[in-house]
DNA sequence: GGATATATTCAACCCCGCTTAACTAATCAA
DNA sequence: TTGATTAGTTAAGCGGGGTTGAATATATCC
């Protein structure tokens, strides 16, 4: 078998491993803040993807404008989001994540992330070496490809 | 910094990253499948736990039995799983993916990990080589936790 | 056999997030 | 300046998926 055969086999493999968890986690997560998928799709969005404006949310989550505002305003009360005037723009809003809301958020991910730091205790200092080596370059590789 | 502490950094940046497309993914499987989010969790329970009854998908959605009971129906209505009266007890349903369902599963999977194995094109064999080492590693030691 | 427990479904109701449509306000362009 | 366009909000209504509680059928226990 092609090593490239194999690696395909090995990401998939990892990958299903990984959504499945990672799945049962976020639902977790969802069901612990009371947060919608929507809403939370949309505080990741203002953590990683920078400020926007309330359409750049809708079309990034693929519904109309009305919804999105309306999730906004959801967030908004909550105490999780900013939604300030555009000083460039009057009719516009520019969005981004409170201090709670990135916290939040940090430990959405953290909870995330904690179950295959758990995996790495058993290795060996070489192999952990080698993870970060392997992760590190798949990083890398993903923040080229930009979005 | 010692080597764990950079392994459990390495660890959440691939993790933020892979999330974030990830969910992206799933989003969109989402739209263009018309299924819910607890209607793809039932069907990832049953191709990666095996078959089940009503009740045991209720209790890992975290729901009622009568949440459960119809969100089965909606799948059964869609032809993706198949509910059979148990044999051994015939209180209780034996539920199993169909082959629609099964290959629906499996195309969202590939869907998912598509967008990684795009990044590892780039890579030299000694580093896919490393990858595969790693990703065999993380796998393995994930199984061994089951659950 | 009769009482009780278990597995699932049915029925009625509720809430949330979406849509469409109408509206406000700011900007652009002739 | 005024008409068209763009950003966002608001209101009304719908449908999906949830809940509780009763109903049904089978199992189990004495």
């Amino acid at each position: 078998m092609s090593p490239t055969k194999v690696l395909t086999e090995v990401i998939r493999e990892w990958s299903e491993i990984f959504m499945h968890r990672s799945g049962r986690d976020f639902k977790r997560f969802m069901d612990e803040t009371s947060l919608s998928f929507s809403q939370l799709s949309v505080l990741m969005r203002l953590k990683h993807g920078g400020n926007s404006g309330v359409s750049e949310i809708g079309d990034q989550l693929g519904v109309t404008n009305a919804a999105a505002s309306q999730a906004v305003d959801r967030l908004v009360h909550l105490g999780l989001i900013e939604r300030t005037e555009d000083p460039e723009d009057r009719r516009a809003k520019r969005l981004a994540l409170t201090q709670k809301g990135n916290t939040l958020i940090e430990k959405g991910v953290e909870a995330r992330s904690k179950w295959i730091e758990g995996l790495t205790d058993a290795l060996t200092l070489e192999q952990q070496n080698m993870i970060i080596s392997a992760l590190t370059l798949l990083t890398e590789a993903a923040r080229k490809t930009k979005e």
